[in-house]
DNA sequence: GGCGGTTTTGGGAGCGCTCCCAAAATCGCC
DNA sequence: GGCGATTTTGGGAGCGCTCCCAAAACCGCC
């Protein structure tokens, strides 16, 4: 049973205003009194009506994550699921809720971005899986409303959260370098993402520093998912490369697959090194070589540089990159079952 | 820019009552006054301030997700980024926003779930993943907040949205049974949820009807855990079983890893079924006959579902039992690569 | 006790919407 | 045109909270 601020007043012999100072903990309010108030309010399990808060304070403690690309494409790609999690831990710390807005077509979506973004719902966004061509920002920097994006941006105005793509990118082929590969393909992510133009400059910036020529037949552009990276494989094999860098764990599922059907073996014929470190890198044969990145960080450190934009209503932009880190495992230098960091 | 109704309102030339009339679809509005005010709305971009409507109506058109196990022992199990995929697109489907609730552990259960049920924030819950004691479903009844459970449930006045574990179990072990196996172990799902007791008892059914004696060394709990099904899977190999029944994909990948490291083969030596048909089960090595349950189907019913009760104040609890479908592959009955459907 | 300064308290009003009921307008019939 | 019935419209008030400012209370000093 719902009970009201006006009531706990009553019950405990105030004013509201009393009760409001004392429940948002405001100053000016004697001890005794501050007690007695809390006391009604343990007895009687009161808790504030979110929305009457929020119509007063034109706040409502709810972020939102908006994942612009359709669901069925990628939201089963299990990136998404580990940074839910790091956010939602992040929020509960916060006591903030998570809302989530997964956009299931172009249809819809602006219809859905009127109502995510202006109807007072959310104190700000978190925005992951744009595509460089997104009107998502450039409408977010219009209305006005705080938000961090999940991945580098280039405008300067956008704050953003993301792991050090060109470098884990360089240090997984610098580790097929080392292992004495010179023909090394790559299975890139999107080149319309940052993400998947990232991943490939390190790719470049790694053959370039020991002065391996780079030879465009072995870039073949993927889309983050199984079956794209099984088919840009296909594309890679007649070409006979010794490695292939796959920039993402989903996607180097699929290439380990094209390389299988080819009667390959790896590593002995193809050396496989993916990028993510997804719990699926540990449950193929064999075991994946990749760059692991620290999704759930990744997650909470985006709402906590929301949470500071909102509270702190920052001016400045953030730009957070987060460390990655080299897994070795079966698929490219190691032996079966053993798990070696560099 | 935010505009308010009562600015519509005075560019349209009308009463905010008149507003309010054309934007709720009320009767009683002439045509060319509800033309106007729509035009106007769409010049301005206007949209309803939801926190003012919630606080007028008592509704707020989100729903929750409440999973109350910790976030680290099942979230990561991708069962659940398949649920919400289902939820998300039927709540975009009813205009409804979907929040969601992960708890982390008991220290701050009481608090949240008080948060999160007591302050008006959301219209009605789905909950997943309730143990038998979890003293969550009792309290929602309590509070009288609209809810679903995903997973069959004792109680009558519970409504829940599930699949048919025990038929679904059933047809695994049948399965095994026609390939000649009479040595069959099963991991369970943990015995304190209803799902791991239903797919326990489907096991059962299916020995009872075929005259095979049920044998107590051949049932090891496990947890939903990769993990867990692992340490399950070694505790049964000294009983020599033939084949085993594991009640998940993800407990099933860690049963395989349990027999190749004893040095036995898939099929040949332990044949292998799991429940779900989650992607993995078509990566692990030999890929996984198992059963399949339509978990977008289950996320979207619980939301149709709970939309039934919060609109139209349903009184009848409302009990759905989705079917499952045996999926055979290599791990049991199939040649390698072969998808079939029984 | 009186005074000035500071702290504490309470009540009005606003946040942006919905609903209710009375007033105004319209319609159809005689 | 008048009448009764029906439709359309507008303005007040309420939803539950926060904030502002005036009033009341308290404190310390002379």
């Amino acid at each position: 049973m719902a009970h009201t601020l006006e009531e706990i007043a009553k019950l405990a012999g105030v004013s509201r205003s009393t009760v409001s100072r004392v429940i948002n903990d405001h100053p000016n309010v004697r001890p005794e009194v501050r007690e007695r108030v809390w006391q009604v309010i343990r007895e009687v399990g009161y808790q504030p009506h979110a929305a009457a808060r929020s119509l007063a304070t034109n706040r409502t403690q709810v972020l939102g994550l908006i994942i612009p690309q359709a669901v069925t494409t990628l939201f089963t790609d299990p990136f998404f699921p580990h940074l839910i999690q790091g956010m939602a831990e992040a929020c509960n710390a916060h006591r903030y809720h998570l809302m989530l807005s997964l956009f299931t077509g172009r249809t819809d979506q602006e219809s859905l971005y009127r109502r995510v973004l202006r109807s007072g719902t959310l104190d700000g966004v978190v925005v992951a899986s744009t595509t460089l061509d997104d009107p998502l920002i450039p409408r977010l920097l219009q209305e006005k409303l705080p938000f961090v994006s999940v991945g580098r941006h280039r405008e300067a105005a956008v704050s953003y959260v993301d792991v050090d793509n060109v470098a884990g990118a360089r240090q997984a082929v610098e580790h097929l370098l080392r292992q004495g590969h010179r023909r090394i393909a790559t299975v890139t992510g999107p080149l319309a993402m940052m993400a998947g133009r990232d991943r490939l400059e390190g790719y470049r910036q790694a053959l370039e520093a020991r002065g391996v020529p780079v030879d465009d037949a072995l870039i073949a552009e993927g889309d983050f998912t199984e079956e794209g990276g099984r088919m840009a494989m296909q594309r890679l094999l007649p070409h006979r490369p010794t490695a292939v860098f796959v920039a993402s764990d989903t996607m180097a599922v699929g290439a380990m697959k094209a390389i299988k059907e080819a009667g390959l073996r790896i590593p002995e014929d193809v050396a496989v090194v993916g990028f993510d470190d997804l719990p699926v890198a540990s449950i193929v044969e064999p075991a994946l070589t990749t760059v692991r990145q620290p999704i759930e960080r990744l997650g909470a450190t985006a709402v906590e540089v929301l949470i500071g934009l909102i509270e702190q209503q920052a001016e400045a932009p953030q730009h957070i990159i987060l460390p990655t880190q080299l897994v070795i495992r079966a698929s490219c230098g190691a032996l079966s079952g053993s798990r070696g960091l560099e």
